[in-house]
DNA sequence: CTGAAAGCGCTTACAG
DNA sequence: CTGAAAGCGCTTACAG
């Protein structure tokens, strides 16, 4: 592998020179770094990304913190940073850890806190101030693209809102009937997206001097999956009393696994029932399914420019440093929801 | 941040030997190991990855090669990679890349022939000869998890014997009309997952003594995803005349999109139409769908256990270098499949 | 505009 | 079993 040397000596200059000629940083005549350009392209120079790093300490290198690949706000989240960290020229070094524990505790002690990442993102992981600390303590910066990160900027829908909207798109159709799934943990965690999904609905309701309806006082938790919505309205739809009109679903895949629960009890839809999710996912329009979207490709670029920013590697845009805007949604009204029976 | 001189002074020993006691490599008392730990722990010192690759030229870490994070396949895959890795001890660097061009040139030339991978991993991609020898060039293990790399060590299930038992499951149940939802360009790249599916299936109705049935000779190409088999079906079940009473669809995700047709078109299943597909994804229980299962999840992991053999990570465990065997698939019937209507 | 020198933080022969 | 020295491949002040 040719190093920098055999650059610098086939352009007859110093290494220094070829250094500063590749990088363009620092002054080289013109004619001089073509000769070095021209030298590093005939001997498929390419620069060895370590032995940069060790001086400049920066790595070019981002890590990225996802509890799951296989959903789909994941799974867009993810290629939507892939992407732009790709063509800011950046390496993406992926996380996949679920909930706390020791292994998350080792990959932010040991992986994280090495010098080998520039900065972290860190993707609906509700982070503890001690996992912030470790990174910024090494001056690196962390960015919360939802799930929440003390301290640490953070970038999120406004999900008590983006709640709020569909509960009330429910309510405006004459629905009083009205349960929700909710994510699992939604009652614990009254600051996570599914908390706040939770509260959003509540007070909706309560605005409306609603009670939820149903089984289970009208709220069950389900596994953000939809399997899991199948699993929880299933509970929530066979019970024989006291059936609601109309389901809230924390998510878009919730809310399908609410269907096919439906369907299977024989409900019909949306006559019976209504359903909205959140989301926007990729086969509710496939599904008919009244959603309210959001766009987690655009927001992974969106986290890549911020990080970018932090990292100082964009010369003042005249974005604000500090914007905490939520990020984009809109209700998607379909054939899944529709007035309430009478 | 600490470095090695740091932890070498507080122990009182040199570098040299605060490296050995750290890496646990060459000589050291066993007292002295102790001290330099206690020394290593009391500070948290955490060698710089960059620095000690620089010398061994080994980096932990490894490049994953993959077309989509967000189909359910790959992001199983996905998952199980980065978990074995990391276990390993290794680090995952992500490239999401969709079929060739510029792009993808550009990360192989630059991205992974830098000294920053120990080894690629090619998930589902099929790699030129190039690609395949820029890695090879640079002396790093290269190896495919389905997909083709030519000249590379490559682990897969048998895709034509997995569409040959899908099919004949549906001949044994008595269908002689049957189509098949081919992957996109099957057609056009006969060595290809899709390609090989294809294989399987038009095998197995010459062997039956069969030809395709339905719309546009019986067998359509859809995007290996729900709305991508979705559409085919419609075209394929929609048609006037000669309607399949089986479908053998590329994937699950077709499967769930042929499905979907079934019902918008009010074609009763199974009772008219049987569908059978390939992968065990995470839903085809729920909705009922008879399936070849791969394991994806585990095939990750293999294919991992695979590349630290390659690398030397693990003493030789006896298994032999080069295993073709297939890797493993199971029929699993479930009620989307009946017996042919009379 | 260019070059010589130092140094980033490690590890690895080589002596002892 | 341990240490001094060299060196991995770069970049960055510092002179000139």
């Amino acid at each position: 592998m040719p190093a920098i040397g055999d650059v610098a000596r086939l352009a007859g200059v110093s290494k220094a020179t070829a250094s500063r000629a590749l990088s363009g940083r620092g002054y080289v005549a013109e004619d001089t770094r073509r000769r070095v350009q021209a030298a590093a392209a005939r001997i498929g120079y390419i620069a060895s990304p370590d032995a940069a790093s060790l001086v400049t300490g920066r790595t070019k290198n981002v890590g990225v913190v996802i509890p799951f690949v296989n959903r789909w706000f994941f799974g867009e989240v993810l290629e939507g940073i892939e992407r732009a960290l790709l063509s800011a020229g950046y390496d993406l070094t992926l996380y996949n850890l679920a909930q706390a524990g020791p292994e998350r505790d080792r990959v932010f002690d040991f992986f994280l806190a090495r010098k080998r990442v520039d900065a972290v993102m860190a993707v609906g992981v509700d982070l503890t101030e001690r996992e912030v600390e470790v990174i910024t303590r090494r001056a690196k910066p962390i960015l919360a693209l939802g799930g929440t990160a003390p301290g640490a900027p953070r970038l999120a829908i406004d999900d008590r809102a983006a709640a709020s909207l569909a509960t009330e798109h429910l309510l405006k159709l004459g629905h009083t009937r009205i349960a929700h799934l909710a994510g699992a943990g939604s009652g614990a965690a009254a600051r996570s997206v599914q908390g706040l999904r939770r509260s959003g609905f509540l007070e909706s309701m309560d605005a409306a001097g609603l009670a939820p309806a149903g089984n289970s006082g009208g709220v069950v938790e389900a596994e953000m999956s939809l399997p899991g919505g199948y699993a929880a309205a299933l509970q929530l739809l066979g019970h024989p009393g006291d059936r609601p009109t109309a389901i809230f679903a924390a998510s878009d895949e919730v809310a399908f696994g609410a269907m096919r629960a439906a369907e299977r009890l024989g409900i019909a839809m949306p006559s019976q029932l209504s359903i909205v999710g959140i989301d926007g996912h990729e086969y509710a329009e496939l599904f008919g399914l009244t959603t309210v979207e959001q766009y987690p490709g655009e927001q992974g670029r969106i986290a890549v420019a911020r990080v970018m920013r932090l990292l100082g590697e964009v010369s003042d845009d005249g974005a604000p440093e500090h914007d905490d805007t939520p990020l984009k949604t809109r209700l998607v009204v379909r054939s899944s929801t529709t007035s309430a029976p009478r």
